[in-house]
DNA sequence: AGTTTACCCTATCGGTAATAGGAAGTCAAG
DNA sequence: CTTGACTTCCTATTACCGATAGGGTAAACT
């Protein structure tokens, strides 16, 4: 069931997210095709599984960021950390953070997953001062912004995502000000 | 041709990019399947097409707007109609500016309009003061970053697009000050 | 008249996810 | 010890997908 897993994460390291077929994954793993269904009761449930796996995989690996006591280098630690993960695997990415899978929903517990990833992140821009949604919407969506750049333009490299730590410190500053007044 | 054209365009948005089949199509035309590749040579090809008509849309929506003489302000013009236009017809925004199809890759001749298109966008934004490169770079992922977001979790609303002129100006406003010192 | 060209067809191929139905093994209760 | 449930695997098949082979028809050109 794990191996099956790790199993079709290395298909989807090689032929992207959506290359994994259920013929292709059981002849990895030494079975035929039919028999996957005793693990998982769709392709659709595979994926699932997958989705869970890999929040589960950022969990640990931003359980492993040493965070600053400055609330502003720990957000700062905390995005970089998440960039990272998402470079490294732009397949995992594609899963985790893209809808690049037609009919693919993730379970409310997958899903619970992911937000867990997300809450840790916004406890971490509250404490650096975003308070309101609408700018905390907004670093979300310009790390995702870099990211996608980054891998649809030039995977492997860093034109766009060495820009990350300047445009949160641009965001969080204006943010500050903003709720100030 | 032009016709099957619209016709896939209509399945599109019904059912996802993703979700045109050539077979479906055959099917709203009203031949059958392999009568198709007498008008393209693959669905690859009808894709380009279908990719190359999405980009003269877009081309015609922006030639359209009326541009200030004040040069950020014709900066934020373009860029919401731009986003205008990707909010109108997620599956459209998907084939012309993501990476959804496995094995799509546009054909110089196609992928020469969408050149055209950022150019366009770019001379404005020189216009208006960002020279550098990365700041450009940071312009664009960040509006396409509110875009995707807006698409992915709150299509038909503006909870992430309505931040698209304050971020502009912030993030200007900031190119030109670090162009100067 | 003969030929080319455009457009359409049926039939088929290999690939996909999914289902039906059966064979073999394990293990626990009677 | 045996019976029955459960697990795990199999072969065979279905429906749909993109793509190809090969043939038919009619208009247009030479």
């Amino acid at each position: 069931m794990a191996g099956i897993v790790a199993c079709a994460w290395g298909l989807a390291r090689e032929q992207g997210i959506a290359g994994v077929s259920l013929h292709g994954l059981a002849r990895a793993v030494g079975i035929r095709q039919p028999s996957l269904y005793e693990y998982f009761e769709s392709k659709s449930a595979l994926y699932d599984a997958m989705f869970a796996d890999g929040n589960r995989q950022l969990i640990e690996r931003l359980n492993t960021v040493k965070l600053s006591r400055d609330h502003r280098a720990a957000l700062k630690q905390i995005l970089v950390a998440f960039t990272a993960f998402a470079l490294e695997d732009p397949a995992r990415y594609e899963l985790l953070f893209q809808r690049h899978l037609p009919g693919f929903i993730p379970s409310p517990e997958s899903y619970a997953l992911a937000e867990d990833v997300l809450n840790r992140i916004v406890v971490l821009m509250r404490d650096a001062g975003v308070i309101h949604q609408g700018d905390i919407d907004c670093i979300v969506a310009i790390t995702a912004g870099l990211i996608d750049a980054q891998l649809s333009n030039n995977p492997g490299g860093n034109r766009w995502v060495r820009h990350l730590n300047r445009l949160i410190d641009l965001l969080v500053d204006d943010a500050i000000t903003r709720s100030k007044q």
